[in-house]
DNA sequence: CTAAATGCAAAGCATTTGCAAATAT
DNA sequence: ATATTTGCAAATGCTTTGCATTTAG
């Protein structure tokens, strides 16, 4: 399962060279923010526009095909949605690394302690890294 | 434990009447965003400057006396510093809510199975709160 | 063929900066 | 008395918009 093609159309967005570019960085990179998913496609498509980065970003978000990590001291990052995880940034070098959490049991707790019907949660952990550690 | 002139004086900075009543205003609402902490501010002084504002938020918040709170699909927040707590917001009325988890044993969990040394962790649960609820 | 997407330039917000005057300590 | 803070205006940065042209389906 490598066609972005298809995604994109399951997704009501016109396969695009501009998008499948995009899809194909994202992919490789796991997380990515806008300067440097701009950099990337800009190899690719000299005369790539921002503009169209974003429209791009929205668009595909919008459609939820895409979905926007806020990183604590940092730059938003955007992925491909897939199933739920968390997240782990390392401090030092700014990695980003998806990670498996048992989050239901404290989804559980919470929504009856607090009478809340709990839909999504994120929950981003920073830190260091194996290879950053000294 | 209500003097907020002394507990800017710990952060090394000055209490100006600005600064007592960022504090105050945030005291009161819990967390709130710059464009709402601007136009309470103003209330009290007509002609403070929204550079004032940020000037303040981003002092206080670097010398570790509001910490910021980014909010999925909205603006960020800013709290006084506290103990460890995470937050649950409602979608519907927008309401932010401090809730006491147990993210402890996760975050033992994670450091052992990927190597990472956890530092902080941010967690925010998005969801319908019970006045919301229909 | 038609609706949607692209690229460009301009517009719109958000945030920061520089500096003279005012203020906290 | 001095270093910090304030308020203003200008500058910078980030994101969106409008529109003519191009392109996917």
């Amino acid at each position: 399962m490598n066609n972005f093609t298809d995604t994109l159309r399951a997704h009501q967005l016109k396969a695009t060279p501009q998008r499948l570019t995009i899809m194909h960085i994202i992919n490789g990179y796991g997380h990515i923010n806008i300067d440097k998913l701009y950099e990337e496609v800009k190899k690719k498509f000299t005369s790539v526009s921002l503009a169209t980065i974003y429209k791009n970003i929205n668009a595909m978000t919008q459609n939820l095909l895409l979905s926007e990590v806020k990183i604590p001291n940092g730059k938003s990052v955007y992925e491909i949605v897939k199933e739920d995880h968390s997240h782990m940034v390392c401090t030092k070098c700014k990695n980003i690394v998806d990670i498996k959490v048992d989050t239901a049991s404290i989804v559980d707790e919470v929504s009856s302690s607090y009478n809340f019907q709990v839909d999504t949660s994120e929950l981003v952990l920073s830190g260091v890294c194996e290879k950053c550690h000294s």
